[in-house]
DNA sequence: TATGAATGAGGCTTCATTCAT
DNA sequence: AATGAATGAAGCCTCATTCAT
């Protein structure tokens, strides 16, 4: 799918690459304000210069970063949704997804990443909600609150080594039915 | 209940006082990173040398800042719940306590000083299922949901300028009964 | 009377003189050290790198500007004074051919270029002196004080847009007679 | 007639000047361009980040180079006319403290602080006139040869070593009775 | 020879922290 | 203990120049 580059244009690409990558480890060890452009110049081939001939800041790099991953994101939540006919199927389909996410990008996948998949969600809550699938909530809470939830258990599952089918399962059940025993 | 302080000691605790006040300003309003100890000592009387008679670093401040909230936090958000004999009431409580705290710090309220609750509500949410209060779910994600879940919906009733009363009583009756329709 | 070049001399004639120009031109807006070798080659249809295989550093061009002005200042300045045979016809052509170059040249005439007509005039001046055309004065001095003069007025002239012709008949007079009223 | 100031304020007066003192030579030196802030601390006792608790920027130090140069030599220059009855005392006055002034103050004197003189000497100039001292000659460009002269003849004083007195005497008489000899 | 990306030295400035008073 | 100037390490970025194609 992809033309044949001429060799400079290769290069190219592949520095900026290079530069993305670096970034986008140096942000997750060190935290963005901490991270230097030195640090991200050294996990690189490339020399300090160079790093302006692709960014003009920091801040750049960090934008360009959300962005990237925003565009590979957002397909992916919103798909394993789109299948979904039962409340549960979309939940379950949501909490897999992401944590399969986290565990893939690691500490890389920042919180401001996914808000990039807030207004997805929050669309499909309320269709969800004309068809019947879920109770008449406020969507935007409900989407606030799952997006958080599944950030918050991803984290734990990484920490703690968990099991992502058993986790999904868990999550699912705890906002499909709430927390309150039967009577 | 405080001991009657000579001179000399009451100075020195208004200091601290002066600055922990100013570095929760300047932190809420730009951030850990972007304040500089500067800005910190400019929204105070003193001068910026006296800022180390204090602490002994800007993360000093930051950590004091944190226990503090943390102490200040934990038996506020501990109380609520103890009254709990039902899964609503808890929930309830938990939620218009953390939205109350919220709209009182503000931004200033940071993710990292709710954490601090976290081993607390964990604890209460075990005793909970013990007392058949709740079912039989994983404490821990469990506890994490909440905290998130309550953290990102308060962010959200300050900047849509929502009422608190209401959001809690949405959240409690999403994460007591979920969003499933019954059948 | 130029001769007919070959292609390639002729390409390379004329990217020399891209390059001399733009940086005439970057030079005066920016002043030599705020200009940028990017700057110059901006204003070309150039590529960075070619800069360096007509000229050795920036340096380089600006003394390729300056002697490039001097060869064309030079004689012209020399011409009208060649021709003067009283004090007023050697003034007056000084001044009106200083005055029509910065006209012509803008603020890319530098006070350096100018420098290049030092020499001539002053032997001209001593020229004259030998030639009974002026009072024996300093010819160093009165070189200097001519061509500061001129060029004082002229970026006067410039600026507050006089008329050449008036600013010659009235420095020429200056020049000629002095300040002092006749007794 | 200057208080005696506490220990700390007279620090700071003297490191101001150590600053101004440093820049007027590093800038005589290499140039305003080329003279780095660390060229200007390193001829100081003082540490490199010091220059910025006195001047916000390298630009402000020479702005504050001009004004003190501007205020030491309006005065000094405007002294000498004040007294003058003649148009040769007036021009005498002149040429004799501009020699002086920069036999003083070496390179250090720049062409841009004498330009502060500008518009006295205009002045002067035009009440000269009034007062018949002066043909009825523009006052402006009067003022422009005079000034761009005296520096020039300066220059060349300091260069080849000549002596002032002589030198006063031949540019006052050539802005006296101008280059034609009587017929 | 033309191209334009790569290089890396070095400039300006900020700021946490120290120190003399 | 309070003050506020001094310190100097370190960050970000520019730019003349080199180099592979």
């Amino acid at each position: 799918m992809d033309a044949v580059l001429p060799r400079r244009q290769r290069v190219k690409q592949q520095n900026r690459r290079f530069i993305l990558e670096a970034a986008r480890k140096v942000f997750a060890e060190r935290g963005y304000d901490a991270a230097t452009v030195r640090d991200i110049i050294n996990a690189t081939p490339l020399a300090a210069g160079t790093f302006y001939n692709y960014f003009t800041s920091k801040d750049e790099v960090r934008r360009a970063l959300e962005t990237e991953t925003a565009a590979m994101l957002r397909p992916r939540l919103a798909e394993g949704r789109s299948h979904a006919s039962t409340a549960e199927e979309f939940l379950s389909a949501f909490f897999s997804t992401i944590f399969a996410l986290k565990a893939e990008a690691g500490p890389g996948l920042e919180s401001a990443d996914l808000q990039a998949g807030f207004e997805d969600l929050r669309a499909d809550i309320e269709d969800g909600i004309v068809r019947g699938l879920f109770l008449p909530l406020d969507a935007s809470a409900l989407a606030a609150a799952l997006l958080a939830s599944a950030q918050e258990i991803a984290k734990n599952l990484a920490r703690d080594g968990g099991d992502p089918a058993v986790a999904t399962a868990a999550a699912t059940l705890l906002f499909l039915r709430g927390v309150q025993p039967p009577i």
